[in-house]
DNA sequence: GTGACCCCATTGTGATCACAAATTTCCGGC
DNA sequence: GCCGGAAATTTGTGATCACAATGGGGTCAC
């Protein structure tokens, strides 16, 4: 049953089919991929844009039910998550997507300030002006997003926005860092937007876009530490005032 | 055959048996781990103290036949290690302890300089006259392991040394990504070391230990980034020299 | 002697079954 | 009516089986 292509079940799993582009490839790549490999995809998408609220269980017969595989696969999928910190492993063995405390809130926006600002500058020097045009593009669709008050769009736009820029860095190993911290805070930022809405939103890509417009390492890296500084305190404001 | 007290074959591991206490509860604790969570512990530390060599391949089955359990929590355990980037999936779909790359090793320096420092002026403030007692205690060990030439043994103490002052600091999450780097470099540390000995370490602890004796969180900063900077340089000459 | 092709062993992947622990439900006693 | 305990269900864990793909080794043709 290895490379047979075998669809899932087409469950409404609020992720849309096709739209995506940015794993390098997405639509059309399901040939090839193992069930273990989809499924973790589909389970990390529904983590990432807050498809599965913070707090809540996640059984794995429930989700090898809900796809159409066996549970089999999904024990791998979610232990690959649990390693990521995305899911976390209880002690009654029951899995979760882990709550969010203040402390833990806290690093998240240390380690990414830490992180991002310099895979920014290690992207710039690689940037085309085509690069630099499809994160403009990125951009624009987070505007659309972000005005329709469409969260999930948004949030996937802005996921698209930050990592198609860091990857081109192709430091592969300081991404993967990062990758992880994101899937740790995906839950929460969108509770905070489903709770105070996507339309005061204020990032700081404008600015980003024209430090790498000019090439300017160090105008880049106040911008995207001015956005995560921006984004995170308005993810803590909303969330962070009514939990620990 | 959950809960079940069932001993893993006693392979030669090169683990030294008890010798731990640092992952809190070590040699007791065997009772009520997972199978597959012991196979996880086993393959860890093999890996992070160099008893598997970068680049040797690993399959589901050796591991199982040689741990005396069936192929299942091996492969969970593996795809855990997988996800911590301590092995590496090929296209292959084989699985093998990845090779370093002057880039990777650069990210991970990157890495280890915006965070262990800060891991360690964060346990700072919660660091009681005892823990530092302990940790200089560590340090001996160190003493010890490097003038024995005990290459694994000094893995060891050096590997507690760090985690046992940035488990201090509470920051779980951080302390999370810091033990997936020291993961990835592991193998090479112990590469560079059975090239060239222990005798000629000259790390910086002594410092360390001053600056928390004082409780000066800028010069304790200071010490352990220079003793990354030192450490991380003494591998890279070692190790780099011939590879990418 | 060398190269290509085919066969077999090895290995990862997925499904199913068996079992234990934890949770929930339900019933009886107070 | 409420609380406690026992039975049943749910759920994670481990083993075994089946299958496909990759890799290696051997053989045959040239």
């Amino acid at each position: 049953m290895v490379g047979r292509i075998k669809r899932l079940a087409d469950v409404s799993t609020g992720a849309k089919p096709a739209s995506e582009g940015e794993e390098a490839q997405e639509s059309q790549a399901i040939v090839g991929l193992t069930t273990h490999e989809e499924v973790y995809r589909r389970l990390r998408e529904q983590i990432l844009y807050g498809g599965i609220e913070p707090g809540s269980a996640v059984t794995l017969r429930g989700l090898a039910d809900e796809l159409g595989v066996s549970p089999m696969p999904v024990r791998e999928a979610v232990r690959r998550l649990i390693a990521e910190r995305a899911l976390l492993l209880q002690d009654n063995r029951r899995v979760m997507v882990p709550p969010m405390t203040r402390d833990t809130f806290e690093q998240i926006l240390f380690a990414r300030r830490a992180l991002e600002p310099e895979l920014a500058a290690r992207a710039l020097r690689k940037l085309t002006k085509k690069d630099i045009a499809t994160i403009e593009a990125i951009d624009n669709a987070i505007d659309v997003a972000m005005r329709a008050g469409d969260t999930e769009g948004y949030m996937r736009a802005n996921h698209q926005f930050h990592f198609s820029l860091y990857r081109k860095s192709e430091a592969w190993t300081l991404v993967a860092l990062v990758e992880s911290i994101w899937l740790q805070f995906g839950p929460f930022m969108r509770m905070a937007y489903g709770r105070i809405g996507t339309s005061t939103i204020e990032d700081h890509h404008e600015f980003a876009l024209a430090a790498m417009r000019n090439g300017d390492a160090k105008a880049l890296r106040s911008a995207i530490d001015a956005d995560i500084g921006q984004g995170m305190g308005f993810i803590g404001e909303a969330v962070l005032s009514r939990v620990g």
